[in-house]
DNA sequence: TTTTAATACTTCAATATATGAAGTAAACAT
DNA sequence: ATGTTTACTTCATATATTGAAGTATTAAAA
């Protein structure tokens, strides 16, 4: 593998995801069940058209995304899913709200995500992954 | 806060520790026990002194990490901790391995380890929490 | 007391990456 | 045909990263 820093097993999903934006687009397809380039690049930390082409272009070739003409309404429609391995993806996202819940005192968590999160943490993951199967 | 993108929990760990080397880092002193500058760029990923050194401040300014005077051996002695904020950061690192665990399959991590992984990862999560506890 | 060795950095020029503004292209509706 | 929507690309500038080399401090050895 290219481009692979050591065997460390956190390295290597650093060398995957290991910048401010990766986890952000999947948390937009796999949280926020955002399917189109329009719609992430809407989200609030706006990231730049050309950045988001990267990293979709880099999430794609590591498989960890999928990419579907689809066809209805007007301009090209694509749809970006995750894949399993993308998925698999979706519990580090949930620790790192796990932290933010406990240390950021602006962020924005439901009361009973918090309550959750503290207490049945198992079940979001499980129910975040069913969801984003199912979406794939 | 300055930086911070938006309110999202996600978002702003990855505001903190967003980037190549930041958890390899909090991987080296919570999780392998390293406490030095020196150890910490031994690590097989080769972090470059100047990266490493800028890293540090950061954590050290997001109070993610402690630095104290120690004296011993020849030479300037710091030891590097992490404080409780750091500690919390280390489910990230353990669902990482998990991926890894799942989807590298150069990854070196013990069989122990790996069925903790699938069974146990709340254990393992305890257990590097109480260790590096104890290393503050 | 000078020298040596160890540790923890800093400096700097080169390279790589990220950013924001603007432009292009394809699909569809009118 | 024209306009609108979507999905990008292009490019110049700004920022960050890197590797090599150098500096500073401490303590032990000669």
């Amino acid at each position: 593998m290219p481009g692979k820093r050591s065997d460390c097993p956190v390295a290597h999903v650093l060398d995957l995801v290991g910048d401010r934006w990766t986890l952000l687009v999947i948390r937009d397809i796999g949280v926020l069940g955002k399917h189109s380039f329009g719609d992430i690049a809407a989200s609030p930390e706006k990231i730049p058209p050309a950045t988001l082409s990267a990293r979709l272009d880099l999430l794609l070739s590591n498989e960890l995304l999928t990419k579907t003409e689809v066809s209805g309404g007007p301009g090209r429609q694509y749809r970006y899913a995750l894949t399993e391995r993308g998925v698999d993806l979706l519990p580090v996202l949930v620790t790192m709200m796990q932290w933010s819940a406990r240390h950021d005192p602006d962020t924005i968590i439901s009361r009973g995500m918090r309550k959750r999160l503290k207490e049945d943490i198992t079940g979001i993951i499980d129910g975040l992954r069913e969801t984003a199967l199912r979406e794939q």
